[in-house]
DNA sequence: TCTGGGGTCCTAGGACCC
DNA sequence: TCTGGGGTCCTAGGACCC
């Protein structure tokens, strides 16, 4: 843990508008956005090609302002399954330099290389890497290269494309101090807004502010800020990460806003049936759904219900959903529908225990038919319904 | 003429218990 | 008779990231 590590932060530029110019050739060299929903006003830019970034595209920017900005703009729809199918080939590659790699998203990802690094030059070693997935994937990438995670995602950030940028902790004060403090990972609008307002501009500034008092106006989340703007970051690579999840959720913004009951319902089936679909690809159900509802006016409404039995079909879930729906919607015009579920338990383990539940308490050692006589007796022929469709004895 | 969609983590406040 | 304080859990909302 004291030993100085070698962490790397790649991450591929532009990566959905570069994709689709490995892909097609001919888009090559030109002013490229990746937007969702083109024809719709809500449309906007997700990623853009440098070409585009030269003439003012920015990342959320709606696309009829994207084209007035561009006019020979190439605005394409995203292939997401070609995108992830890429990150795949991406994340095979680099994982055979080492096992010791993080994927944070589909174009971004960490690796541990301080093994790696005693018999190989750290800034070789990421040349090569770069130069392999530039070869293999045709797909452009910078590296930074530090000794913990939070200076490297900082480094790779500073040249693009193809950089390859080293952060040395000794060198924070030419390097990372000078930089505004809007620039820092981990700080968004709201917290840059704070720091201005206290007097803090830079990087340095935050690493040189009193800790204690910093804390104290900051919170939790301003140590860690504190301890990052002083090149402290013990966060380990993590390669399982990807594979933890602890909520799945389907939104959608709608193309008009709704103000009927009878609008909302087949939008939150369509939700709710994607969701089934989700949590059987993860073998996962839920505990616990929340609902959002973003009204027109931008305000948003989250409500979160437990369960004891756990959610995993689209009726299910939609039961849950419209029933949250009718106790708190205030019959304003609704702008944006969602659904999450979270307690997440896997499907197998629990299933198990449930069988195990009823095997155990109601029916010790008999067989699993007799406990479903015993609870149509208990309860009437509904009950059997309620749990399983069929008598085991009619299989085979 | 209203910036998408999928996530994680943190915080404040209320309920409840002792 | 109107009075303490701590701990935990839950919920709603906000900030941030890609």
């Amino acid at each position: 843990m004291n030993q100085s590590r070698v962490i790397f932060h790649i991450d591929m530029n532009s990566f959905y508008a570069s994709v689709e110019m490995a892909r097609h050739p001919e888009l090559r060299g030109k002013p490229l956005a990746i937007a969702g929903k083109v024809e719709d006003r809500r449309g906007i830019v997700v990623t853009s090609s440098y070409e585009a970034r030269a003439h003012g595209v920015k990342t959320t920017m709606q696309v009829w302002e994207a084209r007035r900005k561009c006019p020979q703009l190439i605005v394409k729809t995203p292939d997401f399954d070609l995108y992830r199918k890429v990150s795949r080939q991406l994340f095979d590659l680099l994982r055979t330099y080492t096992e010791k790699v993080e994927k944070v998203s589909v174009d971004e990802g960490y690796m541990d290389v301080t093994a790696l690094a005693s018999r190989h030059h750290p800034v070789k070693l990421a040349q090569e890497i770069q130069q392999q997935v530039f070869h293999h994937l045709q797909l452009p990438s910078s590296i930074g290269i530090a000794p913990n995670k939070f200076m490297a995602k900082m480094a790779s950030d500073m040249k693009k494309p193809m950089g390859i940028t080293i952060l040395r902790k000794r060198e924070m004060n030419q390097t990372l101090w000078p930089l505004p403090v809007d620039e820092m990972h981990g700080v968004g609008q709201k917290t840059a807004e704070k720091l201005k307002k206290i007097g803090l501009q830079t990087i340095g500034d935050i690493a040189h502010y009193p800790k204690p008092a910093f804390i104290e106006q900051f919170g939790k989340y301003g140590e860690k800020l504190h301890d990052r703007a002083n090149g402290i970051d013990e966060r380990e690579v993590d390669p399982q990460s990807e594979h933890e999840f602890k909520s799945i959720s389907q939104s959608i913004t709608l193309p008009k806003d709704l103000t009927e009951e009878e609008e909302v319902q087949p939008v939150l089936r369509r939700l709710a049936a994607r969701l089934e679909r989700k949590l059987k690809e993860k073998k996962s159900m839920s505990y616990q759904l929340s609902l959002s509802i973003r009204y027109n006016n931008w305000r948003n409404v989250t409500r979160v219900q437990s369960v004891q039995q756990p959610l995993q079909t689209e009726e299910e879930i939609y039961q849950r959903a419209i029933a949250i729906f009718y106790q708190h919607w205030n019959g304003q015009p609704i702008r944006l529908l969602g659904i999450t579920v979270q307690s997440l338990e896997p499907m197998n383990k629990a299933t198990k225990q449930l069988d195990l539940f009823t095997y155990e308490k109601d029916a010790q050692k008999e067989p699993l038919y007799d406990t479903l006589y015993s609870l149509e007796k208990k309860f009437g022929p509904s009950a059997i319904h309620l749990g399983w469709k069929e008598d085991p004895r009619d299989q085979k």
